[in-house]
DNA sequence: GCCAACGTTGGC
DNA sequence: GCCAACGTTGGC
């Protein structure tokens, strides 16, 4: 199974509306890239991803989990973009920040390090193991 | 089809 | 608030 991370201003789309939304979950509009659109497509329901918060927080603060595969963007007027659905898995029980993570030389080649602005990014498993045990997670 | 200009994102 | 990095746009 394939690991994701999606980025999110708390301003616009915090993990707190997201966890609020609950088991039905929400969809996950507004990928503009296309190197995120090509993420988006190739989720799977039932696959895990990290909720990033940009800017603000910058750090992981929990895990959603894909409840729906790519389907149009009704938002995206050009029609070339999709989404997919995603629903709060469970909290980190503590945030993993974007200085943890670039101080950690097992996670030097994550994408958030290398191209910090694609905003839905593929996370290894390696690197999935690392993040979840910095947060105090059992891997 | 190339590339310069511009806009946006996001870390600092 | 600044600015670097990147993606997109548009003129040629």
């Amino acid at each position: 199974m394939a690991h994701w991370l999606l980025k999110s201003e708390p301003s616009s789309w915090s993990w707190d509306q997201q966890v609020a939304a609950g088991a039905k979950g929400t969809f996950w509009n507004g990928v503009r890239n296309h190197s995120a659109k090509l993420n988006l497509m190739a989720m799977k329901k039932g696959e895990k991803g990290f909720f990033y918060h940009s800017n603000e927080d910058k750090a992981i603060v929990g895990i959603i989990e894909i409840i729906k595969t790519y389907y149009p963007d009704h938002t995206d007027e050009t029609g070339k973009f999709g989404m997919v659905d995603v629903k709060a898995a469970k909290p980190l029980k503590r945030p993993v920040t974007l200085a943890e993570i670039k101080a950690e030389p097992r996670l030097k080649d994550m994408v958030l390090v290398n191209n910090s602005r694609l905003s839905v990014q593929p996370v290894s498993d390696a690197e999935w193991a690392v993040v979840l045990e910095m947060a105090g997670e059992k891997a």
